[in-house]
RNA sequence: GGGUCUGUAGCUCAGCUGGUUAGAGCGCUCGCCUGAUAAGCGGGAGGUCCCUGGUUCGAGUCCAGGCAGGCCCA
């Protein structure tokens, strides 16, 4: 009786059972074992950190990286899935900072660089237990043991021979700009780092006045008998103290205005926008009379005949300030840039730390951006500021510890990306992006106006620039191996022990091959995302071993990151790619949208609304939170997360699986069905069986196709679709069939059918729901079969499985028993009242199998399903004037119109507008009529429901004959009886002896129709009169006849 | 300011190359069924398809310009 076990209903336990199944029998390693000789399908693990725990950001991504593995596995590729570890970097560095308590380089220093790189390898497993938990838990399938790990010498190494081919073509070098920096790390940052921190901010937008000392050299002469100032502009007031020139546009029209008795000089077109109050403009005259003008800086402090005048450049814009831009070549491009062409002095008084030095002794030791209040205050005392206001604007933070970032003048290593910048933009070309416009877009955007990659950190935990210069001849050599070092190194046996890190590493001194003396490594790391950007080669320790498994997987045909990788790790894949391989390195890139709090705000941690997966995982389960990631909407899209919605995917999908399941598992365990003998035989199947079947075939094309272009959302939409059919149409009109007696071959046909389904969806299933879909093919398989559902075949069809023509004439059944319904709930006649007749007319195409419309008679209980051409002649319809739309149209002259209309027939008129509209004259008056005016009113014979949709019309004939309110009276008592039944709480097998007392018409029904009765309720014989021995007895009123019943159960074992 | 995506029912979303009366699920509501029962089914209400123009016989769909929101970037 068991044979079938039910589904557990907890999902979290169910899933724990499957889990353990997949532990004792390495289901996982089995797929891999089992494909090994299959075409290769190439994935690549975009490598977490583990210093941080995961959560939702990670799992979006993560649901997507298990789903196609999972597919092209079942489908008979190899799909090794190497696990990634990223473990350099800044963000490990502050973990550690913060757990150590310093706060800075020198801090750093005085505890010991040693120490401090210890930690930090130690922290980058600090939640490796937490990351293998979930991945296991959410029964994701990537192998952690043989995973790749950046800081490893061997990954170090593969990095330094890429470096090495760099330098040796010549694209690795030693630049000086104006670099984003973060004080507070000591380091500069590359512009897709930067991209990461942007946060909208009020800041100062302040104008100054400086006043005109001389006019010398300038065309421009200033009258002097009056205060007569320069109006400059700028957002960081902090910059001020380092101001050293101005900047103006040369041919834009400046003036000079009288303002409450003072001068001031500005850019006419900024005039309303700058200036506060009532002004009077005195004269007008060209930028480049302005040009050599010196000035009375805010801060004087430098000495230096070249500081404080006015020059002419070309990034001074007229959209915002005042036209006069204040330059510090200390911060900032543009300035550095105007400070080299006019050899303008270097002054910087900020430290690498971000504090005033001892230059400007007002702020000295204060943070720059601190500072600016003070700046400001004291120009305002000072009469300088002109105006302060705050404005909005996204400034970029370190994208780490969260500082302001300094636009400051470094020294740093580049790698020259835009040496390549056309094969990229052709590499990207040959890219699948899901959804495209990251990669035309967002991506595309982006190496158009591709900058040279900032490489160099200033920092300790990292892959070290493996660059060694002479401090005699400044001969640099990019070491590209250990054996390179060691060959190189002059004590050799600390070169082939060393660890690759710093300080081990920076103690390793190289002999110039050209003049002999000492060579040192540069002080840097590498910027960490060169490590992840490198693992299509590093993974595997390439070039120096694994030459054949780099050829194997290389490129990848499938990664999937969230959009913030765009710039991050699918930019830096793609460039090293492309410098060192020459290719893309990844054909499919799926790109995952955000995560939402469920009041669709973004999750962040400041704002305190992350959601633990955990809580949604426990209570509904792995399975749940996979399908509504799935199915909700496109990956790309971002996504609302919380109970109800994941609760909802658990219902709506998971439990009909469920329930379609245990109604299998009900009747297969009752009547013993065995798959290997009962085995389906088409020419025994029902319509429905081949209706099913077909159902099944295009729903397998649909989720193939939808998976191969990876589009996972019409994916689901066919299995959900599917899914909604088997259970709420095959299984609920089949169930007559599984209650029968015995087995015959339509009831073998009805489970084989069923059977066959359920296996089927639990391998299309499988790599997306992995867990129930391995708990229903466990309850199915037989040993024959596979032992677990992600080591079968992915199931196929071809056009030639469907059969449309039955699937549109199930579709047209299924329409009117619908419209049926609706006829019967208007008529108030309740479905177990059978009626004489259906009259329906659906197009000329229409038609219908006797088989198709018996289930239509079964299931809207009517006796014979009419199908007719023309419906109308079943009734009358007369054409009525719409006062609604003619009204407004014709004013007074609608009647006439309504009396035109009323006169004619329904088929003249109809033929009158079928090409649209109808011209009349009536009276002499020209009169328009569409078809909107005219409503045509069915004039129905009495008790016939008229009811339409979309083109299929259905005549309900309601009226019941005293034959037909006898069958419904038989299976009214039946339906009563069944109900007893189950209040007494028999078994749905047990065999009843039916005892009855009746009266009048109750009594006639029973007389005539006992058999029929008895078989429907299962009683082996009829009493008409109730005796003591009743296990239950009840009286009921049906339709004012009363009928009083008694069951008892016929004993099992004395028959 | 630039790039990009989104805007369709109370909510989450479909609507393919423009084509009858704009759909689904959930929710709401009314009802059915009672041998899938801590299940199953149906009916109904609910929409200026963000706005304004344009192209077209016909626009949710195409074009232009706005508006609002998200993301990315300056």
């Amino acid at each position: 009786m068991s044979q079938y076990e039910k589904l557990i209903k907890g999902p979290a336990d169910r899933e724990q059972e499957v889990l353990a199944f997949w532990k004792e029998n390495a289901t996982f390693q089995k797929s891999l074992d089992a494909t090994v000789d299959g075409p290769r399908y190439v994935f690549f693990e975009g490598p977490p950190t583990a210093n941080g725990k995961p959560h939702f950001g990670h799992l979006m991504p993560r649901v997507y990286k298990d789903l196609f593995p999972r597919y092209k596995t079942m489908q008979g590729f190899y799909v090794p899935r190497k696990g990634g570890w990223d473990t350099h970097g800044l963000p490990v560095e502050l973990e550690v900072e913060k757990a150590i308590g310093v706060n800075s380089k020198t801090e750093i220093e005085a505890y010991g660089v040693e120490k401090f790189v210890k930690r930090c390898k130690e922290s980058v497993w600090k939640y490796k237990g937490e990351w293998e938990r979930m991945i296991d838990r959410m029964g994701f399938w990537i192998d952690l043991e043989n995973a790749y790990v950046t800081y490893t010498d061997d990954y170090i190494e593969s990095v330094w021979w890429e470096l090495s081919k760099m330098y040796n073509d010549g694209r690795l070098y030693k630049g000086h700009k104006i670099l984003p920096y973060c004080p507070r790390c000591g380091t500069g940052l590359s512009s897709h780092e930067v991209a990461q921190g942007y946060r909208e901010v009020k800041d100062p937008s302040i104008s100054v006045r400086m006043p005109i000392v001389s006019d010398s050299e300038a065309r421009y002469d200033a009258e002097f008998s009056g205060k007569t100032s320069l109006l400059a502009w700028t957002t960081t007031p902090w910059t001020l103290p380092a101001n050293v020139g101005l900047a103006v546009a040369e041919n834009a029209i400046y003036v000079e205005v009288e303002q409450n008795g003072e001068r001031i000089v500005l850019a006419k077109e900024l005039l309303e926008h700058a200036l506060d109050g009532d002004y009077r403009v005195v004269r007008e005259f060209p930028g480049a009379d302005l040009v050599e003008l010196a000035y009375e800086p805010p801060y004087r402090l430098i000495d230096d005949a070249r500081a404080y005048r006015v020059h002419a450049a070309s990034f001074v814009n007229m959209e915002d300030g005042t036209g006069i831009v204040h330059t510090a070549p200390a911060f900032g491009e543009d300035d550095y840039q105007l400070g080299l062409e006019r050899d303008l002095p270097f002054f910087q008084p900020v430290d690498l730390a971000g504090r005033f030095t001892e230059a400007f002794p007002m702020c000295e030791g204060m943070f720059v951006k601190d500072a600016d209040k003070k700046i400001v205050d004291d120009l305002k005392e000072r009469g300088v500021l002109y105006r302060f206001a705050l404005y909005k604007h996204d400034y970029p933070f370190c994208w780490r510890c969260d500082t302001p970032l300094l636009y400051y003048a470094l020294d740093s290593w580049f790698v020259k990306t835009t040496a390549v910048k056309d094969q990229m933009i052709a590499n990207n070309a040959s890219i699948n992006w899901y959804p495209p416009h990251v990669g035309t877009g967002r991506l595309g955007d982006f190496l158009a106006n591709l900058k040279d990659w900032a490489l160099s950190r200033d920092r300790y935990w990292g892959t070290p620039l493996n660059l060694w210069i002479c401090e005699r001849c400044g001969e640099t050599i990019a070491v590209g191996s250990r054996d390179e070092l060691m060959e190189r190194a002059i004590d050799k046996d600390l070169a082939r022990t060393v660890e690759l890190h710093r300080p081990y590493i920076d103690k390793v001194d190289l002999a110039c091959p050209k003049c002999g003396k000492v060579m040192h490594r540069v002080t840097n790391v590498i910027d960490a995302w060169f490590d992840s950007g490198s693992m299509h080669t590093a993974q595997w320790h390439y070039p120096f071993e694994n030459k054949e498994k780099f050829a194997e997987s290389f490129p990848a045909d499938f990664i999937c990151e969230a959009m913030d990788q765009t710039r991050g790790w699918f930019y830096t894949l793609l460039a090293t790619s492309t410098i060192i391989h020459g290719r893309a390195p990844y054909r499919n890139c799926v790109v995952t949208g955000l995560g939402l709090d469920e009041e669709g705000i973004k999750m962040s941690k400041s704002k305190g609304n992350v959601i633990d997966p955990w809580e949604l995982i426990d209570i509904y389960g792995a399975d749940a939170l996979r399908w509504y990631l799935y199915s909700s909407s496109a990956p790309w899209k971002s996504k609302r997360l919380g109970g109800d919605v994941v609760k909802d995917a658990l219902y709506k999908f998971l439990d009909t699986l469920r329930n379609t399941y245990d109604f299998f598992a009900l009747y297969a365990s009752i009547d013993d069905f065995d798959p290997q003998r009962d085995k389906l035989i088409h020419d025994d199947l029902t319509v429905l069986d081949r209706w099913i079947l077909s159902r099944l075939a295009a729903a397998t094309m649909e989720v193939t196709s939808g998976l191969d272009a990876y589009d996972v959302v019409s994916a689901t939409a066919a299995l959900d679709g599917f899914l909604g059919d088997l259970s709420n149409w095959y299984v609920r009109s089949s169930r007559r069939r599984f209650w029968r007696g015995g087995m015959g071959a339509d009831k073998v046909a009805a489970y084989a059918t069923l059977y066959r389904v359920l296996m089927e969806l639990s391998k299309l299933l499988a790599p997306f729901v992995p867990f129930v879909s391995e708990a229903v093919y466990q309850r199915l398989r037989t040993v024959d079969d596979p032992e677990s559902v992600h080591l079968c075949r992915y199931p196929a069809a071809s056009a030639d499985d469907i059969d449309s023509d039955l699937e549109s004439q199930m579709d047209l059944a299924r329409r009117i028993v619908s419209l049926g319904h609706q006829a019967r709930n208007q008529a108030q006649v309740r479905v177990r009242q059978p009626l004489s007749r259906v009259i329906v007319s659906a197009g000329d195409d229409a038609h219908l199998a006797s088989e198709v419309v018996a289930l239509i008679d079964t299931e809207l209980n009517v006796e014979k399903v009419e199908l007719v051409a023309d419906i109308s002649k079943y009734f009358n319809e007369i054409p009525t004037p719409n006062f609604r739309t003619l009204g407004p149209r014709l004013g007074p002259r609608v009647n006439r119109a309504a009396e035109w209309i009323v006169a004619q027939s329904a088929e003249s008129i109809r033929e009158a507008l079928s090409t649209g509209e109808v011209t009349v004259n009536i009276d002499g008056d020209e009169i328009t009529i569409v078809a909107d005016d005219v409503i045509f009113e069915a004039q129905l014979p009495e008790r016939f429901v008229l009811v339409e949709e979309a083109g299929t019309r259905l005549l309900l004939d309601t009226r019941i004959d005293d034959r037909l309110r006898e069958i419904g009276w038989v299976r009214e008592i039946a339906h009563r009886i069944q109900v007893l039944r189950k209040d007494a709480g028999f078994d749905v097998t047990d065999r009843i002896v039916l005892s009855y007392e009746a009266d009048g018409a109750t009594a006639e029904v029973l007389v005539n129709n006992g058999e029929a009765i008895a078989s429907e309720v299962l009683a082996t014989s009829i009493e008409d009169k109730i005796g003591v021995e009743q296990e239950i007895v009840q009286e009921f009123d049906i339709e004012g006849a009363t009928l009083k019943v008694g069951l008892r159960r016929v004993d099992a074992t004395g028959g």
